[in-house]
DNA sequence: TCTGGGGTCCTAGGACCC
DNA sequence: TCTGGGGTCCTAGGACCC
């Protein structure tokens, strides 16, 4: 069954955040940059450069002036000032975005009441009912963008798709950056995929592209061509999506989100709460690690506190130097999401792992989460530390994370030795 | 002196239960 | 004494997305 979706994808959204509210940055090649240094320990001296970003930061987002000139997402900052030595550097501010995708999303709901919030800024409208056919469609995404433009600024643009269903619309946006609005009319889907690569289909990644370039696959026509029952031996249940999808079909049907969601994300049920970290410097030293891992656990609680749940799994995982990892999970019966339980069953898993290699980045991941709340402890020096945290989290809630901290994560390196004081006695 | 961080979904093998 | 099959949970790992 066609419907009429519209996608809406924001072009370099948290450049074009930034030269929105600054002016001094408009017209000028720069990159965003993941924000650093929130679980920085005060005792650790950590080489930064002069934009306050260290060497292993990578560019989340490059404003349209910087891509020009080479510069693109997931580039390290390091290559990317290779490239473009005039590239300004900014650290990206998640809650600024999370403010404007909600308020872009508050917009597209005056629309229709079928918007799925796809990411911070990528939204799906299915205006099936409310336009009725492609050119009432096409009026509304006009409508639209003069919105985003008087409410939101004239620097944050977006680019436009139009199409039968949600693969379609999304790859019909992606057509024309920036600033695109192209309408892929039922009869013009084959046509669009025809004219585009294998691998600019979303669901379409670079290992599933190269399998099927062996099996003689390289354009979708040769994709539709391609016999279904070979395609479903090679790649199951896949291999019928793919076949799908190169005939333009996709079954995928909006899942209707609030405007009101968990900071302009979907309001469906988050499956996992994760946070990990790349060390400025890959390390040997057992006690920076768990230093590390702790502040992750406790930002990972502290979420789900804030959302009410508990998570009965963790995975703990480990990068090495040589970029080989290792990830462990572990169930319990008992919700939680007390961060230094979380903490605790990650450094089993993590401290196991250390056989003299330098270490790159730790993480963990909560999940298999449940609305129970943390079960009481049993021991009276975690009941104390229970019984803080509501007014912690008030805290967090109101000024935002990193308002506090645990005393471990303050002492310096040198103290700790020098005092004799062992880790696990400071948490 | 390269290669982030936040997620989701799927598969496959083994354990365990009925 | 030989040994099926469905269902579910757990764990590890891979692929994809922005």
């Amino acid at each position: 069954m066609d419907k009429i979706i519209i996608h809406i994808d924001m072009n370099s959204y948290f450049a074009s955040v930034e030269q929105q509210a600054n002016p001094l940055l408009r017209g000028k090649p720069i990159g965003i940059t993941g924000k650093h240094g929130s679980i920085a320990m005060s005792g650790q001296r950590i080489k930064v450069n002069t934009d306050g970003v260290h060497d292993r930061s990578v560019i989340t987002t490059a404003s349209m002036e910087a891509k020009l000139l080479g510069v693109k997402t997931a580039m390290s900052t390091w290559e990317a000032r290779k490239i473009c030595p005039s590239l300004i550097l900014w650290p990206g501010d998640p809650h600024k975005y999370s403010e404007i995708t909600e308020r872009f999303n508050k917009i597209y709901n005056d629309f229709t009441t079928k918007v799925e919030a796809f990411s911070v800024d990528e939204s799906f409208l299915d205006v099936t009912e409310e336009a009725g056919d492609y050119f009432t469609a096409t009026f509304i995404a006009q409508m639209i963008r003069a919105r985003l433009r008087a409410e939101c600024g004239e620097h944050i643009t977006a680019s436009i798709g139009i199409g039968p269903n949600k693969l379609m619309a999304k790859l019909a946006s992606e057509s024309m950056k920036p600033n695109g609005l192209t309408v892929t009319r039922p009869e013009d889907t084959l046509k669009l995929l025809d004219s585009r690569e294998l691998d600019d289909l979303c669901g379409i990644g670079p290992r599933i592209k190269q399998r099927l370039n062996m099996l003689g696959v390289e354009t979708f026509k040769q994709l539709r061509e391609f016999p279904l029952d070979s395609l479903e031996s090679e790649f199951n249940r896949y291999g019928t999506w793919l076949h799908e999808a190169a005939h333009g079909r996709d079954s995928n049907v909006i899942q209707s989100s609030t405007v009101h969601g968990l900071r302009g994300m979907s309001t469906e049920t988050p499956k996992s709460y994760g946070h990990s970290y790349t060390l400025p410097r890959n390390t040997h030293d057992k006690l920076i690690v768990k230093r590390y891992l702790l502040g992750l656990a406790d930002k990972v609680a502290w979420r789900m506190r804030r959302d009410n749940f508990a998570a009965c799994r963790i995975t703990a995982f480990i990068r090495y130097g040589d970029f080989s990892s290792h990830a462990e999970q572990r169930t319990f019966y008992i919700p939680t999401n007390d961060g230094h339980k979380l903490f605790q069953v990650a450094w089993q898993i993590i401290g196991n792992c250390f056989a003299g290699e330098p270490v790159r980045l730790v993480g963990l991941s909560a999940s298999k989460l449940t609305h129970k709340p943390g079960q009481q402890s049993l021991f009276k020096k975690e009941q104390k530390i229970q019984s803080v945290l509501p007014a912690l989290d008030s805290l967090q809630h109101r000024y935002g994370t990193g308002v506090w901290t645990r005393g471990s994560l303050v002492k310096t390196h040198f103290k700790q030795r020098s005092s004799g004081f062992h880790f696990d006695h400071l948490v």
